[in-house]
DNA sequence: GCGATAGGTGAGTAATTGCCCATGAGCAAG
DNA sequence: CTTGCTCATGGGCAATTACTCACCTATCGC
């Protein structure tokens, strides 16, 4: 309790500090004598703002390239939703910027009063997205999980997307424990008659919206790396012609899913009908461009959340 | 057009600059760098960004203290709406924080696909909250303004602030072209019978909402200051008890509208009704308390966005 | 009780940023 | 063509901010 009010405190005065500095424009200098504090601690208190978002920044200019991007972007592929952010060049980070405009996004459909059935995949990329959203109190909502954090060894992942959500939306959650990849058609039937399972693949069935990564196959894929998938499976995969996946549904260079054995054994909740809902792909950077293509191609995505760069390759594909 | 052009080419330099800057978090030197231009140059566009509001700050975070004073003035005076800011002691400005919550709290408004009716005062105080609103596009509402902006030497003020707001989301407006005070009530039935002080009238009295000011009275005040009223009439005025003035309407110390030949010759639109609409004053600053208590008193308004410290003045009065 | 540990503090220092100035390009008026 | 004006630029410097280090304190598990 103690710890808990004292943690308050400290959040409310870099709460402060951040109004003061970034609102009221005050120098630490200020703050620090405002508040009786060292011009360190304000300084800690100011930065603590920033990572704890209690500061959130946001550009509201249209950048006339991004813009027009995104509007050629939205024709060539007949996208519902397409939002195009300012590439960093120089940054190897994959997340930066799709991270803030992909809560912005997801933060639009919590805000809606409407019960919404939001579903959501997992990786790096969403991951950093969740980590964006403000706290909110959307208990209108239901939140489903398209695809499991098992991995081969049977521990879970880290990028406990879904999770994370819930906490900072504080909505009803159907997370999906399972590997992403059973073992045969058969493992899976049996894995999906679990109750639970059940729920998780008839909400997902009504999702309004999906929120998904867009993985790229390789030794080097992220799938690999976090331990969903062995290499010799990876290596299978991509000698058959894969050439990306969204929630563990394979599919080829034209985007069609990959008819055979992986997908038979691909645990996850079918992606949501693109008739009648969003699938907006969050993912940036020249590792996804073929993937993201593909994706594209064959409409298992119809938004996009994506930087220039990548958005110039899609125009140019 | 090519200056325009040139114009929009260096927002939008500003915009990406900015982008990197609050969003990416890179250097300034990193951002030349990048867009290939001197360091000072980057900076340069950089506080462009901020001065241009471009870039947005917001703080998201619940500040116990403004939070729990909110709650009681909420309470205390039966009010629909309040927002408490923190305090920014040492500075003298009578706007920072205010602006920028009231800016958010009329973009609340605006976002309503509903057409709306929105009234708005005049003062500095809100010109500070129009100026930080961002260009939207809202045509399904309606703007009114409910009091005049001529001086009493037939000039226009400089703070015009529905066009402003008009001009930035873009509305359909209705200025109100009169002086605050006629000379006679005679003089204002006149003036009320033109044609277009009718449709505002009529529109004041359907208003969804309405923002105004929350007028001081005294040689200093800011009607005198800017030239509505002579110094003689505010003699007159206090010494017959006003406590303060909203849209030029006097009220005493108990917040009761002065009877008698002041408002009979005030020539703003009637306040909208405080059982039907918002009337949200936005104030703070030691110079307001007395005339803030009386309005909240009187419920001359029911709702208010003031600072820390005001509200303590407020909770203890 | 006691050592380990997490997390906070101030000092000092390096990095970054804000601002003033002199300069020069672009442009309209004379 | 010249003049006067506006505005962007880069250099330089002072102010401000970020980071590292050593130290301190409260809490927790043993």
């Amino acid at each position: 309790m103690a710890r808990r009010a004292e943690a308050n405190n400290r959040l409310d005065d870099a709460a402060r500090a951040g109004w003061l500095y970034y609102v009221a424009g005050r120098t630490q200098d200020e703050i620090a004598t405002v508040m009786g504090i060292s011009r360190q601690s304000a300084q800690r208190l100011v930065s603590l703002a920033m990572a704890e978002r209690l500061i959130k920044v946001r550009l509201d200019h249209p950048i006339a390239a991004c813009l027009e991007a995104a509007e050629r972007l939205r024709e060539k592929y007949d996208l519902k939703h397409v939002d195009v952010v300012p590439s960093d060049p120089g940054s190897s980070s994959t997340t930066v910027g799709i991270a803030e405009a992909g809560a912005a996004e997801i933060e639009r459909w919590l805000k809606s009063p409407e019960p919404q059935v939001l579903a959501i995949g997992t990786g790096r990329t969403l991951k950093a997205a969740i980590d964006q959203l403000p706290a909110m109190e959307c208990p209108q909502h239901r939140i489903v999980s398209l695809t499991g954090n098992i991995r081969l060894d049977g521990s879970a992942a880290y990028y406990n997307v879904i999770f994370s959500m819930a906490d900072a939306v504080k909505a009803r959650h159907f997370p999906m424990p399972l590997p992403v990849l059973a073992s045969s058609p058969e493992e899976r039937a049996v894995l999906h008659s679990q109750s639970l399972v059940q729920v998780a693949l008839k909400l997902g069935a009504q999702a309004n919206v999906a929120f998904v990564g867009v993985g790229e196959l390789g030794p080097e894929a992220p799938l690999c790396q976090d331990g969903f998938l062995s290499q010799d499976e990876m290596g299978e995969l991509t000698r058959s012609g894969a050439a990306g996946e969204i929630c563990g549904w394979m599919f080829d260079h034209d985007g069609a899913l990959l008819a055979g054995s992986f997908n038979d054994r691909v645990a996850s909740v079918p992606l949501p009908s693109r008739d009648n809902a969003s699938v907006i792909g969050f993912a940036k950077g020249r590792r996804k461009y073929e993937a993201l293509r593909a994706a594209l191609k064959g409409r298992i995505i119809n938004g996009i959340i994506t930087d220039e760069a990548t958005a110039a390759y899609l125009l140019n594909a």
